[in-house]
DNA sequence: TTGCAATATAGTAATATTGCGATATAGTAT
DNA sequence: ATACTATATCGCAATATTACTATATTGCAA
């Protein structure tokens, strides 16, 4: 069907799976790695340094914009996107959480 | 088109893609979430767990499995399914640098 | 052997995603 | 007003994903 079950599921996973899924493109994961590197969030350029058109390029930008993941404003001409720490703090969090549960127990029975 | 532009990727940008695409699902976050609960990693009860018919419990395995997020081993008629830990390492370090470079430059730019 | 329980695979339908060209929009400059 | 630049949206085609039913497989037990 292509189309996932949400309501089966519990609204914080269903929230986090947006997120991660946000970033499970190499494009996407390109425009992260692209705003940390950059010191300074007022960056027009983003098309030009990655491999695909203009419109694919701000059709992933609008996704990591809709999960939370960046921010953008209009600054004149360009656009400003920069990282929405928050969102980027909610997925990691996750993570924590995995690794803490993990060390917590020794799984090591496989 | 629906295919990914890998070649245009690097190879740490696509494995990471595909791993943190596998996260990217609600059924597979409960799933993650399930085998961080259990203290025994020797579980035969997955399906039982999730709102999802066997047959789609079992693909979200494999893709799971795919990505390296689980390892499976036979244990007779049933399986014992965990976490690898190698590959949640892999993804936690990936959001450990993001958090880093942020903390690195305060981007309150926006 | 036969039957059962647990899991996997095949096949399929519906929907989502990816990527692009064409076009629209908005701001800025001449 | 016209032209240019940057970004967004539309519409499409190709492929991927999700979920299911039906069926296969495997191991164990009676």
């Amino acid at each position: 069907m292509g189309i996932t079950k949400s309501e089966k599921f519990t609204q914080e996973q269903n929230d986090l799976a947006v997120m991660i899924k946000a970033l499970g493109h190499p494009a996407r994961i390109a425009i992260i790695e692209y705003l940390l590197k950059v010191n300074t969030c007022i960056c027009g350029d983003i098309v030009g340094e990655l491999p695909l058109a203009q419109p694919t390029v701000s059709q992933h930008l609008k996704e990591l914009k809709n999960a939370g993941l960046i921010k953008g404003s209009i600054e004149g001409t360009t656009i400003c996107y920069c990282i929405d720490e928050k969102g980027i703090e909610k997925v990691k969090s996750f993570f924590d959480g995995v690794q803490y549960s993990l060390d917590e127990k020794n799984n090591n029975c496989c």
